[in-house]
DNA sequence: TGAAATCTTGCACGCGCTTTCAAAAATACG
DNA sequence: CGTATTTTTGAAAGCGCGTGCAAGATTTCA
């Protein structure tokens, strides 16, 4: 078996010319029945398979979608791409993934996936800009941001209602009777902890409460133990800690329970996202489910749909959130 | 700014021919540094960057590499996932990224990967018939199998010291006088399934011991609950209990707190590859370190060499293990 | 059976790029 | 200053594929 088999092999080997082969495995194409049996017999028996890369070339599409996602070992994340790639791949489109470095531009990264004929982007992590945005719309490929919005730009996206779900933790306390209530926000600049911190402070001005206290993690298990210490041995007696994202809300039951506190006797803890590991451990946490499964075929919809009309509105999903309770609220 | 800026626009904007632009792109190539950087500058001007599809059809390589990873939300493969990502594009590959659906078939995944001229094939889940190894290489595509080993069929792979993690694990249990041990086991027909419990039976087996018990799960935290409940509560009074993965012992450690039975006083869990969340909660895992990243470094490694030397000797490297004392066990 | 309509097929071109080759320009050396 | 050598450059030939076009084969209908 040769390196690497073309379709003039094939040809070569059929009796036909290389017309052919292509339109034999172009579906709709004019061959006769019984040609397109044979060609594809043969090639199979050659273990041909047409060039991807060589028909991108030509104009049709190269079936590439770039994936830039952020840290996949956090569990949001790597549950989001799991169904991201899944129903990509499903629909006969390849996940070109590009990691969100630390710090990393998603700039230079996306411009290095346009380089691969890329037929659109979906942008999980990081923060795009807009030139990067127009570079995309240049190239005829499509981008789509999922979690976060770029004001004003027609760049498509997908988000879950951040506010209302701070809005339905908030008024579960506050009908505990919580009065002193805690946040502790994740990165910076994120748009997630922007939206979702406005939601509980909307919420809590509502009832003419305020925030005892405002802290900073980085959406990691880890700086939510960290954080949840500083919190709970402030001296501040709270009643409460709503987090920005499960993660850090399990850090935080930690941090409680190696404080001696119980939890939600004492303090309750909020999460958001739903991961599911939010469910297990020493306290079930009560949080927002945020629809993964729902978000990704959303923002395939939305990249398909602007693929077939590049003019149309910029829309932005806003993806439902519910409740979950469980215990730790 | 046009659709799509080719290297005859950046030719005739520089007034030098097209030859001229992709030897500007290509490092070493024969020209004047001062012409280089003219046509470098009228590139950046023009928004141009070289169709890396085109250039992947002139026989230069694609930096693509094809990557399968297993249920990206599970642990274990999401941190290993990470590595490898973020290895393969700090070193200028792109990551074709291919599901490893439940029951889904690798071979016809990676057949369609090797249509993109993918230059190698990182394999991280299911399993690989002799038959797709033969054809990636008849693709001169390298494939490498991270905690799989393919026996004698050529195959570079790159897996963790299983054996020797369990022999350590019941080194461990037997010196603190357990011996009432059962197994929790994973998916069937999985390679790392079957090591470690050869690992197991061998370390027991050279104390004169047996397993008492022997339940199997799917790896995941759920099944080890449900095993874990069944394992307890099936009236043999068992003192260890040793799982294929953590996340099987996470479940377990819960199984054992609902039956309330306190660990590891009564009932010791051990799991496999320390993955991050072992360490956290309500009970941190005695566990073995299986080191991802030195595994995904490896597997670049045995993956470059191979493209560089087609005909070396088939290599299986073991990365080390080594023992994590937690208070699980 | 013959002409018109319909399929089927092969040729040749182009996609955007790299690279060989030979010609042209620049440099070296006597 | 002339020739030998090296460097720089452009023309052209692919890489593997899809497709428009026109010629050839087949069918249809009178």
């Amino acid at each position: 078996m040769s390196i690497r088999v073309t379709a003039d092999d094939v040809a070569q080997a059929a009796g036909v010319s290389r017309a052919m082969v292509s339109r034999a495995f172009t579906p709709g194409a004019s061959v006769s029945a019984k040609k397109r049996e044979h060609v594809l017999a043969v090639a199979q028996a050659l273990g041909y398979r047409p060039n991807l890369i060589a028909r991108g070339l030509t104009g049709r599409s190269t079936g590439l979608i770039a994936v830039v996602a952020g840290e996949i070992s956090r569990p949001y994340e790597a549950w989001l791409l799991e169904h991201l790639v899944f129903e990509l791949s499903s629909r006969g489109y390849q996940p070109l993934l590009l990691p969100a470095l630390r710090g990393g531009n998603v700039t230079e990264m996306i411009d290095h996936a346009l380089a691969y004929q890329v037929e659109g982007a979906i942008v999980a992590a990081g923060s795009v800009s807009r030139e990067i945005a127009d570079r995309c719309r240049a190239s005829g490929a499509p981008l789509v941001l999922i979690g976060r919005v770029l004001e004003s730009s027609g760049v498509d996206a997908v988000c879950c209602d951040n506010i209302k779900g701070m809005h339905l933790l908030v008024n579960r306390l506050v009908q505990q009777g919580r009065r002193r209530i805690a946040w502790l926000g994740g990165t910076e600049d994120t748009f997630s902890d922007q939206e979702r911190r406005l939601g509980v402070e909307q919420a809590l001005s509502h009832y003419g409460l305020t925030l005892m206290a405002v802290h900073r993690g980085d959406f990691s298990l880890q700086s939510g133990l960290n954080e949840g210490l500083a919190l709970l041995g402030a001296g501040q007696p709270l009643d409460a800690i709503i987090c920005a994202n499960d993660a850090m809300a399990l850090g935080v039951v930690e941090a409680a329970a190696q404080r001696g506190m119980r939890v939600p006797d004492e303090i309750a803890v909020t999460g958001f996202d739903d991961v599911p590991s939010a469910a297990w451990g020493r306290c079930p946490l009560t949080t927002v489910r945020n629809p993964v499964q729902e978000t990704a075929l959303e923002a395939l919809r939305l990249l398909e749909a602007r693929v077939k009309t590049p003019t149309r509105a910029t829309q932005i999903v806003r993806v439902g959130v519910t409740l979950v309770e469980r215990v730790s609220a």
